[in-house]
Parts: C-alpha cells; sequence; structure tokens
DNA sequence: GGTACGGCCTGACGTTAGGTGAGAGTCAAG
DNA sequence: CTTGACTCTCACCTAACGTCAGGCCGTACC
C-alpha cells in the first residue's frame, strides 16, 4: 500500500496507538486523513503525522480531547511554545515519579522492620500535577464558569503581563508576611487585602462569598496552606482572617 | 470528628484520592473501611491506609481495579515484593519520559529549523508497548529475575529463530485445540504440553511451580485468556488443567 | 476467474472508573 | 434552635476508546 499517504494501520503502528483511535480521532475532527483513496482508505501525510504528535503530548498530559482541539484550533496557536510548556510538566511528573521511588523505597523498608512509616510519608508522589488537581477543585468550589473566564485571562496575557501579575502576587504575599503581628482589621493589612483582591482579579472577579470561600480554602486546602506557611508560618490563618474582615464591608469595585 | 480512625475526608485528603473514589472501592469490596460509627460514617484504619497505598501503586501502574483485587486477595501476596516489582516499572517509566523529552527538544529544534525530524524519531517515548504491560504482570507474578532471563533470552535470538519460535507456538497451540475432545492427562495432550514447556524454554525456564503459575495465567488473565479462547473456545481451560496434570510429575529436563 | 488472506470501511454495543447532583441524616459550635 | 460542614445512599452520566460484525478492497497464487 503506498499510495502517497499513510494508511491507518501505518500510522497506527508508526505512532503507537490504535486504529480505533485513529477512527475516533477523524470522527471527532480532531485529525482528519489528507485524503481517501478511491476504496475510501484514509491517507494521512506529513502534517497530519506532525499534527498528531501534538496531539499525543497534549494527551500525555492528560487533557481532554474537547481540549486538545479547542487549543489546536485557536489562531494563535504557536506547536513550538506548546511544547516548551509540555516540558515543564513533564519534569514536574519526573520529578513526581521520583517522590514515589522514595515513597516505595521507605515502604519497603517499612515492611523490612527498618523505618517507621509515618501518614504524611505513605503518599508522596501520587497526586497528579498540582496545578490540574486546583482548577478541579476550583471547579468544585466556584463553578465552571468562573474557571473558564479565568483560563481565558490567563491566556489573554502577554508574557511580560504574566510574570508582572507574578512579582505582584509575591509582593502581596511579602507584604501579608510583613504585618502578621497585627491585627487582621487593621487599616493597613485591609489595604493588601485590597491589593490581594485586585490580583486576584486578573483571574476572575469575585464578589463577598466567593471571596470569602476563597479565604478558607487558603486556610483550609493543605496544598495552599502549605503553600502560605512556607511563606511565613500562621500566614494562611491570618491571610483567611484577614479576607473575613475584609468581606464585612465589601467594596464595590469598579473596573 | 476524631473516634478512632479516619473520614472519607480525612482519608481522601490524606492520599490525595475523592471522596467518590472512597466509596467506589468499598462498594466493589476493594477497600473496606475498618469500621461504621453510629451514624454509619465510615472510618479507616491504619492497616486500610497501607492497603490504599498498594491499590494506589497498581493503580498508578494502569492494572484494572478488578485485577489488584485479585492480586491483593492472592494468600501468597508478598507486600514488598511487589513493590520491589513497581520500582523496576517506574524506573522504565522515567527512562520513557526522558526519551519523551528528547523528542520534544528535537521537535522544538524541528520548528525552528535546526533539525531535521524523522517519522520514526517523532513518536519516540509515548506509547508503551504492549509487551510492557506483559512484563508488568509477569513481574507480580514470578519476580524480576525470571523477566530479565527472558529478555536476555529473547534478546540473543536471530530474527529467523524468532520466527521459527512462532511458528513452533502456533503448532503447538493448534495440537491442543485438536485435543480439546480429551481428558487433560491423556498422554498425547501431555506429549503437547512437554512441547509447550519446551517452547516456553525459549524465554525462561520453569520449574513445576512457575509453571503450574502460567498455567494459572493463561486461564484467568483477560488478555491471554482471550488469545486462547479465539484460538479454540474452551482452550485455555483446558491448557491450565492439562498444565496442572503434567506438573503433578514435573520431569527434570536437561539443556 | 476464483480463492485466500490481510487490510480497509462503517455501524453499534459495551466498558471502566469514577464525576456529579439530590435528598436527608449527623456533628459541633454559637 | 440554627448554621454550616460532613456524612450517607442512590442514580444518572461520561470520556475515550475496545470489541465485534458485515461487507468491500488489493494482492498473490492456483
Amino acid at each position: 500500500m503506498d499510495l502517497k499517504g499513510l494508511t491507518v494501520k501505518e500510522l497506527a503502528r508508526l505512532a503507537g496507538v490504535s486504529v480505533r483511535t485513529l477512527h475516533h480521532y477523524d470522527a471527532i475532527g480532531l485529525l482528519r486523513p489528507d485524503a481517501r483513496s478511491g476504496a475510501g482508505y484514509r491517507l494521512y501525510g506529513r502534517g497530519q503525522l506532525l499534527r498528531l504528535q501534538q496531539i499525543l503530548f497534549f494527551r500525555e498530559l492528560e487533557f481532554p480531547l474537547a481540549e486538545i482541539a479547542r487549543m489546536l484550533a485557536e489562531p494563535d496557536f504557536d506547536p513550538a511554545r506548546a511544547l516548551r510548556g509540555h516540558r515543564k510538566t513533564l519534569e514536574d511528573r519526573i520529578g513526581r515519579l521520583h517522590r514515589l521511588l522514595d515513597t516505595l523505597d521507605k515502604t519497603v523498608a517499612h515492611y523490612e522492620g527498618e523505618h517507621m512509616l509515618t501518614e504524611e510519608e505513605m503518599y508522596r508522589g501520587f497526586a497528579p500535577e498540582k496545578i490540574t488537581r486546583m482548577k478541579r477543585e476550583a471547579r468544585e468550589r466556584w463553578g465552571n464558569e468562573l474557571v473558564e473566564a479565568s483560563e481565558q485571562r490567563v491566556r489573554g496575557m502577554t508574557r511580560e503581563k504574566w510574570e508582572a501579575v507574578g512579582r505582584e502576587g509575591a509582593a502581596v504575599n511579602a507584604d501579608l508576611a510583613a504585618l502578621l503581628d497585627r491585627d487582621p482589621g487593621d487599616a493597613a493589612v485591609q489595604s493588601v487585602v485590597a491589593r490581594h483582591r485586585a490580583w486576584i482579579e486578573h483571574f476572575w472577579k469575585p464578589d463577598a462569598d466567593s471571596y470569602r470561600g476563597l479565604g478558607r480554602g487558603y486556610a483550609e486546602d493543605p496544598e495552599f496552606r502549605a503553600f502560605y506557611e512556607n511563606v511565613a508560618p500562621g500566614l494562611a490563618d491570618f491571610l483567611r482572617r484577614a479576607i473575613d474582615r475584609y468581606c464585612e464591608n465589601f467594596p464595590a469595585k469598579e473596573n
């Protein structure tokens, strides 16, 4: 079979996917063949091979197919830029697997009576990538629309803007940490909380309820809590209380 | 809530799984709580925490839940031994991810006009081969040493030898299928089983226990079973029984 | 030309492992 | 008592294919 393109079996073999997968991707419009032979056989050219590779990278990172299709369809989709993002995520995963191996070794040592395995040690390395988990939780707390709107806002940012937002967030956290010895209702603290709210609005626009919920999440979610406690011990609860006070008189913020 | 055990939320948080997952595992009998509170709350103790860890290791390696349940239920299941098998598989995965990073870098270079990406290079690191799944299972059943020895033998084969071995295996299966109406202990059947054992020794040298375990695997593993049932209906169980009979007087085989 | 076999097509049912939502009981603090 | 977080069971739903079936296609061989 040599008809100016690869048949499904040839491509399936080359890419390590099933023929059924290729049929499925064609059916949903994710990967259409370049052409069809007179008998109706699918024929894939080089461009489809590269596209399938992009799809497989996103799939490897557990993106849903519908989302892959959407991203590939964006007018400003840049394959090289996407790949650079994937690299970071793959490196994170390798790091996770190393942590899992560490957990494994500690568990073997535990079974051999050589190590006392704590509950916290037991599950290190299992949790999926943090951003995906946080995204799921954000959906659970605030609904899907907010998360999508948040992603749209983030996606529209330039790299420079994104880095400025990152610096702004770190500055807010540092300023809050410096005010830890004050009452959460203190005017200086509340001023920083207002900056925090403005920072959040790079991502989404909270009302009083959802902002209060966010504060609670900072204190109660183990990953958020660990993050803030790492900035300064006591910061997670302090920020939660400061946000609660702020929400007692939630200013209408124009923007 | 401090009632001599963890509630679903506490365990879910600790282990990084969902409450729904814990409900599901309870419903299918995979992970039952130690106790129930007066109100019907599930309460998990330390033993369940360790068991959940074992489950999560198997899950990480993509074992189906039903299979995880079966393996955990085997009388001779040894957690430390299982973990040692997992370690090898996780190391393989890290290796695969490094290959994927290599593919990624080559692709970025391709997009930047600095590398000519071949079709073979395009998909390196993506799909673990099907043999990897079977290798994983073999490790869980028989330990790592046998699998490594098997790979050494296969690696030393020429292509011609490999094809001859393939034909020999098919012939053994066909002969077994032709004897399906006989008793598994019949002399002719046992003669074919001896040929089957000789065939297996192209890959590894079983003793009576491991050969019996292989027979069991043929009948119980869904992929092996499907393969043999495809050759002839009833063949998987027949072969398992024939191997059991053969192992009652396991000949010392010189080679 | 007929046969055999591997390859292709479309159509359609089935599967696994939870996700999601609902209604109602439980627990602890104010 | 109220409130809010937590729990229970029940039940519908889903993504991404896997599997099977019936029939056409292409090539080699008799």
